[in-house]
DNA sequence: CAGTGGTCTAGACCACGCT
DNA sequence: GCGTGGTCTAGACCACTGT
């Protein structure tokens, strides 16, 4: 070949691009760049460092997947608000009792009360539709497979910011025809628990199965986590005297700002 | 500048190294690639869909961030194992108790019931020292801080292979000088709780603060996972009459083979 | 229209693992 | 010694945003 390109500068301890996002990270750790501020552009951490594009995308890249940045494009990249951990315990599915003379307090469901939110910064989208049980669903809800299922799809939003997706499987031999099954209907004040009882159905039990993964792209954006942020699914199970009446398949939270709290009385 | 450099194919509608990772995607989940086979190396890629190497390994570090693959230096990319889940259920903290007649049963923990293995193949590591308690311990135990504690950490194996690490902190005031707080009695039948009940502690409530995060690398190394696979965190407190008389911090397991059940009865 | 991040090319050198 | 993924360079064109 004719000349050597020039050698890649001596082997720094990390490599070139991890420094540049160390540097940038402890900026916005420290306060420095603060949420909402814009980073430096390409083209400036370019000159800045002495490197190439693709050299600053890659600690850019890895910025963005810790879920510390925002990218757009034709609009820069700006340092992501952090949110407060929400601490969810099993108290959110504690029906409300009102003691005599006691005003009538809010609406609230368990989602309300995780956020520590009142009625008007909630919103939520739902898709409804009706749906055959699989394997999984017919297990969980002790049903026959194909049996018919009410499927209630919800992103939940707190002061309009996604904070919670979930996919709720209801009997539709117990909830078809009434209020239940109607989408206009929600937000429920009181929430499953509320709805399940005006049918009758006495909800005592909540089984949740914990587990964790990393988001599916489509998660990471409707949550608006960066990718290398992992998520906590919940599966829960509602039981009224020991039969299965709701089963949420894959309930997803952000990890990064999420914790849930168990307590087990022995 | 001479001629134009060739020009970008017609724009698709989704990017090349979407397509290419969506096509690699597709193959691990249908089990044409099954876990631990070799994916196609980088150049291989290249020549197969006719890009430069760095749309390749865009693609590439998609399924890496997914946690679909690993890739190891000088040794390639491959499928990662899907490991079976373990469920750890709340009935790991329940006490033995023994029916008249009954065999005495094997010596259990809540490790090896959560793990369905036998006593044989339980092994740890084990360190103990005494701390002073810091910010969080303190107000975790309900103590000044600086109280001295007792640090336990433990590193769980199963059949050798390392599932979960954990450090636990005990009041010294209670359990110094006991054989609690000799390494050598440790595993311990019954674990923890049976622990403290030989010193007239009754722990009557188990409170466990779930999160989750990335591993740091060491958390990876010890748990054999990599470095894309998220952890489920604890902290666990046990409290005897409403005291706190132990605390876990972190808890960490290794997130792609565990599942948390919990049920709360209302 | 200038500036931005998104996508892509076509090269290069490196250190390590395997055979 | 060859092949691998990890790192890096120096360009390019694009579509959209903001002024």
């Amino acid at each position: 070949m004719g000349g050597t390109v020039i050698a890649m500068p001596p082997p720094a301890e990390q490599p070139r691009y991890r420094q540049i996002a160390d540097e940038l990270r402890r900026r916005i750790d420290s306060g420095t760049l603060p949420a909402g501020a814009s980073l430096p552009t390409e083209v400036e951490l370019m000159e800045q460092w002495g490197v190439a594009r693709g050299t600053v995308r890659e600690a850019i890249g890895l910025l963005r997947a810790e879920g510390l940045i925002t990218t757009a494009r034709h609009r820069g990249s700006h340092v992501r608000p952090r949110w407060p951990v929400r601490r969810l315990g099993m108290d959110r599915y504690r029906v409300e009792t009102h003691q005599r003379d006691e005003q009538p307090a809010e609406p609230a469901t368990s989602f309300t009360k995780d956020q520590g939110i009142g009625w008007a910064a909630y919103t939520m989208d739902k898709t409804y539709s009706e749906v055959p049980a699989d394997d999984r669903l017919a297990e969980l809800l002790q049903v026959p497979v194909g049996e018919q299922l009410l499927r209630r799809h919800f992103v939940f939003r707190s002061h309009g910011v996604p904070q919670q997706i979930s996919t709720s499987y209801l009997l539709l031999s117990m909830v078809g025809g009434t209020p239940v099954a109607d989408p206009a209907n929600e937000p429920w004040p009181g929430g499953n628990i509320a709805q399940l009882a005006t049918l009758g159905v006495a909800v005592d039990q909540v089984r949740e199965q914990v587990r964790t993964r990393m988001p599916t792209p489509d998660e990471a954006r409707t949550l608006g986590i960066g990718d290398a942020i992992p998520v906590l699914t919940i599966t829960r199970t509602m039981l009224a005297a020991g039969r299965p009446v709701e089963a949420a398949v894959d309930i997803v939270l952000p990890g990064d700002r999420v914790e849930l709290d168990y307590t087990i009385d022995l």
